[in-house]
Formats: structure tokens, sequence, C-alpha cells
DNA sequence: TTATCAACTTGCTTTTTGCAAGTTCATTTT
DNA sequence: AAAATGAACTTGCAAAAAGCAAGTTGATAA
């Protein structure tokens, strides 16, 4: 089973999610979109943990594919394009909330940062909600 | 960042976890040990999506490292290990639970399999709470 | 009209994955 | 007691994916 390989599927409901979004970088370009509020292609490659530019380009490709966010022209600056998360791709909000709690409690790390820990444990609805509505922060 | 750079570590919940069961194959493993029951390593090997033998203890091997399962001698037959989640690894239930709800609700082939969606939705604390408790199916 | 910026694409190297065959050690069979 | 089997891996090699650096394209700004 490669990442690649879509006849593959044995139908199992982790199993389809993995096949959109189990790799080391999906999770992370949807966070951005979600809860930082990044929008374009720069923004996205200049994110906390430096993705390569050919890797961005075919993840947002598979994620834009797979129907979890969109392209279009930047109304206000025409040389650019926006990203946005579809409702497919929103709803990975309490998928993301849980692994923020999980991380939350397991990662002990000196240097772990807990600010959007401590958002999901304070009002996990609102930290929801927020991104189904497609809010910035 | 790769996998096994482990220095490399933006500090971020999401990327925290996905540093450790951010790939094709970990949900998977923890899924056949948290919901199905399979405890050995040859039951494993021969699950549905049918992963090739040194990914298999590859992962294993992380994911006992990182402290999500343990591997010990079974007792009953002292030619085979037991692989069983630890808290850390049962804790990824609810991250569980909210994968199989998005892709419930968005996988719309055919031969999605519905006995989990099902079970997540009709009793979602009890689902979570039979894998916080090691109960076997 | 030249320079710059945003969003990529291309070529190449390194790393990871996948496949098949082989190894080790504990039992079971003969 | 010797040979066969079963469980859990390990090893070697080919294929795929990721990472890096430089180059391309098309829209604005100087």
């Amino acid at each position: 089973m490669t990442r690649n390989n879509q006849n593959y599927d044995s139908g199992c409901p982790i199993a389809y999610g993995l096949s959109i979004f189990g790799d080391q970088w999906s999770l992370l370009i949807i966070r951005d979109l979600a809860i930082k509020g990044v929008r374009t292609y720069g923004e996205l490659l200049n994110g906390w943990e430096q993705i390569s530019t050919n890797i961005l380009a075919q993840r947002l490709k598979h994620l834009e594919d797979r129907g979890l966010l969109t392209k279009e022209r930047d109304p206000e600056n025409w040389r650019s394009f926006v990203y946005q998360l579809t409702e497919k791709g929103r709803d990975l909000a309490p998928v993301i909330a849980e692994i923020v709690l999980w991380s939350g409690k397991h990662n002990t790390a000196e240097h772990a940062m807990t600010e959007t820990v401590d958002k999901v444990r304070g009002n996990r609805k609102q930290f929801e909600d927020r991104i189904r509505n497609g809010e910035r922060p």
C-alpha cells in the first residue's frame, strides 16, 4: 500500500482517513489553514516546520483533489492564490482537537507549545466552531 | 523534517503527534491492537492492509520506544510475544473515534465498512471506554 | 523596461518503503 | 533424538517518496 496506490482500499474508516491525511505534512498544512489563519502558498512554505516547496505543491494538489481544500485567485492580489479549507477539511477540527489534547497530556518536553493545548482544554466547542466557520485568528 | 530527525521539533502539539503516529501504518497497528483484539506479530502481519514484515518490525519498535505499546513473552506460549497498548497508546481512542466519524461522513465508497462507524456513532463513550480498559472484542 | 514577487517546476541526491528470501529459537512430530 | 514446523524477526536489493537547490512563469512595482 503506497500513498498513490488509490486502488488499494481495505474499506476501514481509519485506512480511508490515512489515505488522505496519513503523512507527515497534510495535517500541518490543514492546521495552518484552520487555526493559524494562513492562506497563501508562501505563508505555508514559511511555516514552523519548513516543508520543501515541491512537497508542499504535491500535498496541496492531493488535498485539493480529495476535496479538503480549494485554490482560487486572490481577488485583492491577482498574482496570488488563496487556499481555503472546504467543509470536508474543516470537519477535521475534532481530529485536530483530539490530537492536541493527546499531545498536551503526553508531550512533556520543555519547549512544548501549550497555547493551543490550553485553548482546546479551555473551550473545545469554541475551538471547533471557529474552524467550522472558517474564522481567522 | 524526516521521521527519524528527532531533533527537529517545532513544539506544536500536532507536530508532536505526527512525529509519533504520522505515517501510513502506525494508526492501523494501533487500531488492530485497540479494537480488533489482535495481540501478536503474526496477527498484525496478516491484517487487512498487508503491511510488509520489515516495516511492521520497525514501526513496532518505534511505537514501543515512544511508549505507546509494550512487548512481552506470551506466558501461555513461550515462543510468541504479546503486544499491548500502554495508557499512552490507549489514550489515542478519541483520535481514532474522530477519524472514524470523519470517514463515516466523507467516505462515500460502496465498500466502506460501516460497522465501526455505526459503533462509534451509536455509543462513542462505550467505544472509547472499551479501548481505555483494554477490553478485547 | 527592468526588477521583484508569488507560485510553482525540474533535476538530482538521500531516505524510506516494499518485496522476497533467509535466520533464530522454541515447540511439535516422527 | 532428529527432523519438521511455527513465530518472530533480519537482510539485501529494487522502487518509491522526500528533501534540496536552482530554474521557470506570469503578474505587478519601480
